[in-house]
DNA sequence: ATATAATATGACGTTAACGTCATGTTTGCA
DNA sequence: TGCAAACATGACGTTAACGTCATATTATAT
C-alpha cells in the first residue's frame, strides 16, 4: 500500500494521529501531500520514518536531536546540507552514544551482581 | 566532611537545592536529619546517593524507576524488602537494559557508517 | 441520498523534573 | 550586636511530548 491517509499510517507505524500531527508541526515529519480536499496523504517512507524516529527515541534522543540527524537516513544528503557541520553533529552523537553505552554496561553488571546476590539469599533461605 | 548542610551537599553533588528538595519530596532521597532549628543535615552517603541517581538517570531511568532500585545500593536489603518482588524488578530492568543496549549498538553502527560515508565524500571533493 | 466513519484544526489539559520568585527564619562573621 | 549570607517553605512558572475534547468538513457504505 503506497498512498495512504493518516488512519492507515498510524496503524502501521504504531503511533497516534496526534503524534503524527505534532511531528509535522515541529518539522520532524514532512506534512504529507494534500489534495484539493484538505486531506494529507502519506507513503511507505513515512511509515519507515516514524519507525526510525521511534528507534532513535529509544536510544534516548530528544525529538529535537532526532530532527538533527533524521535527514541522514531519508534524503540524498549529498545535496542539501553543509557537510562539515553534519559530520560534527555525527561525531558528537557518536561520543554521546559511547558514553551511554558505558553507563548502560555498568548498570547492567550492577544489576547482575544484585540479582546473583538475591538469588543466593533466596537459595539459602529456601525454608519457608 | 561528614555532616553538612544543603549548600555543601549540592556543591559536592553538582545539583541544585531545588533538586534535593524535590527528591526528598518524592521520597527518592531521605530528608536529612533536622536539629532543633529547622535545618537539614546530610552526610557523605547523601552525596554518593545523588551521584548514583545521576548515573541511573543517564542510563535512561525515570526518577520513579530509580526509586524502585536505589535501595539496593544503599540499604541492607537483607532486612527491608520482599525479596521475590525485588528480584522481579531486577529482572525486568535487566531485560530493558539489554534492549536498550541493542538499540544503542545499532544506532552506533549506523552513525559509524554515516560518518564514513561523509568522510569519503569530503575526501573525494577536497577541491575547494 | 443519507447516516456513519474518517479527517482537519484549534484549544485546553497533563506529567515529569525541575526553575524561579517571594517571604520568613537562622547562621556566621566583623 | 548587627547584618549579609545561608536555609526553609510555599506558590507559581516552564518545557517536552503528547492526550483529550469540540467542532467542522470530507469520505464511504447502504
Amino acid at each position: 500500500m503506497n498512498r495512504m491517509r493518516i488512519g492507515d499510517l498510524t496503524e502501521r507505524a504504531g503511533v497516534t494521529q496526534r503524534t503524527v500531527r505534532y511531528y509535522e508541526s515541529i518539522g520532524l515529519l514532512p506534512s504529507g501531500e494534500r489534495e484539493g480536499n484538505g486531506h494529507h496523504y502519506y507513503t511507505e517512507e513515512t511509515v519507515a520514518r516514524l519507525q526510525k524516529i521511534d528507534q532513535l527515541k529509544k536510544v534516548g534522543l530528544s525529538l529535537e536531536e532526532i530532527r538533527d540527524v533524521i535527514e541522514l537516513y531519508f534524503t540524498d544528503t549529498s545535496e542539501v546540507l553543509p557537510k562539515r557541520k553534519v559530520l560534527g553533529i555525527l561525531y558528537r552523537h557518536l561520543a554521546d552514544t559511547d558514553q551511554k553505552l558505558e553507563a548502560l554496561g555498568q548498570f547492567r553488571s550492577d544489576l547482575q551482581s544484585n540479582i546473583e546476590r538475591f538469588e543466593r539469599w533466596l537459595e539459602a533461605n529456601e525454608r519457608d
